[in-house]
DNA sequence: ACCTGAACACCGTTCAAGT
DNA sequence: ACCTGAACACCGTTCAAGT
């Protein structure tokens, strides 16, 4: 959505601000940028941008009707610049993995664009760019239509609900973080195995990897998930035995 | 954390407000519950508790240091909730859907809550509870420590992200639900096979499927993943042939 | 011992008036 | 044509003063 409210043929006769800036969507949106860059997530507010920029807050709604239009027009920026970084090799799986690690590390710098485009459709052009690329990876590996939709949605899903999730914990000072992962040590490992003997079990475990984010693992396990399904959907004469072996990643 | 901060032997003696409410943490924490169901997330703010209550808003900081500590203790009492209308049956992939599907539907109705305990562990007696349960469960299965912890990570992290992602998408009004789904209709739907071939290949697809939330269908893949993993660590004598292709759930 | 009231430092958004 | 300034209706949080 977000069209812009200026039209585009009086762009070039506008005026500079009080400060001599010339206000523009693409400055806007790499100032915000660059804003949420520089001082985190919670930083972009519309009076602090028009700060920044050096413009009144109010004059932004000429170009952005809500916060959140501002904020579906930098995911749209982000998907681009993820997609540019992208090397594609040709093996899906491998294609996927690292796709959905830029796409969660966008996201965890990202939160609040990462939340709005899981459930907001632009149409914009890096949009539209995104899901063509991905379909092709997933249906070029051999997954027939509905299926390829099903994972995508997935995938997608996946690598900006996590991003989203991880950013809040990214966010907390490092004294708080270092708090959250003694509890698992003060009070969960300390939990007698007559009363919890499943957590007394996986104590060590749990201390290890509760502080630390799950989207590799949820990475992966989609990623075998998929290729398990890929193998049985093939005709049986043609399915390699070895495929679900070396395609189930062992944990560390 | 979010231990109280009203000494409890002083609980008894405590005077009630203007309007004759004596203020508790549970009290606190139910009307805080009533209040998100009957308006929304949004409506949580300490000013309107406060109203709701009918006591001055400072005074909840007597309760709860942060608006933070408030929705862990919401969170805590949702876990509460969720895990006395469980009932598990024994087959572990059946527990932990039914068990994934009532977590999600309360991450949808309290995503701050949801967040929140994504990322902070609290200690409480509920969350306790469930980690021993969902753990149980797995390594009642078969799942070795090491996997059961990532698993149980993935797992819980997947309901409470989806979960938060798709109360953004349900908080909004309707006609702007209609209007996105309508993008998919008029804008992927059209585009030519010449330029987007992946696009018009499964655009009967990607407009039935994208407007819907894909928890379940992440929720499948984690569990079909889940079930090969088993299948692969077992002794291979022992290992049952059909397990992969009746545990991979075909879509409709 | 508990709660209030006022204050502080913020928000997003609208709209008449200015240049 | 574009931007500003003031206003509106909100936030979370702190702390001295009141009962």
């Amino acid at each position: 959505m977000s069209e812009r409210v200026v039209p585009p043929t009086a762009r070039q006769r506008r005026r500079p601000t009080k400060q001599g800036v010339v206000l523009s969507e693409a400055l806007i949106v790499e100032t915000a940028l660059r804003l949420i860059e520089e001082h985190g997530a919670d930083a972009l507010s519309v009076r602090r941008l028009g700060r920044a920029l050096g413009a009144d807050p109010s004059s932004l709604y000429r170009y952005f009707r809500h916060t959140d239009d501002l904020m579906l027009a930098i995911a749209d920026e982000l998907i681009g610049r993820t997609l540019r970084t992208w090397r594609p090799t040709g093996d899906w799986r491998a294609d996927l993995r690292d796709l959905g690690l830029r796409m969660h590390a966008g996201a965890l710098a990202h939160p609040r664009a990462a939340v709005l485009s899981s459930y907001r459709v632009t149409g914009r052009a890096y949009e539209i760019q995104a899901v063509e690329t991905i379909l092709g990876v997933l249906r070029r590996a051999g997954f027939p239509d509905a299926e390829a939709v099903r994972i995508y949605h997935v995938f997608v899903d996946q690598a900006l609900a996590h991003g989203a999730l991880d950013s809040a914990s990214l966010a907390m000072p490092k004294a708080a973080r270092e708090a959250e992962a003694a509890v698992w040590r003060a009070t969960y490992a300390r939990l007698p195995a007559d009363t919890h003997p499943h957590i007394a079990a996986t104590a060590r475990h749990l201390v290890a990897d509760m502080p630390h984010s799950s989207y590799p693992a949820a990475l992966d396990l989609l990623l075998s998930a998929a290729a398990a399904r890929l193998a049985e959907n093939r005709p049986r004469a043609a399915r390699p035995t070895v495929t679900l072996d070396t395609s189930v990643n062992t944990a560390p």
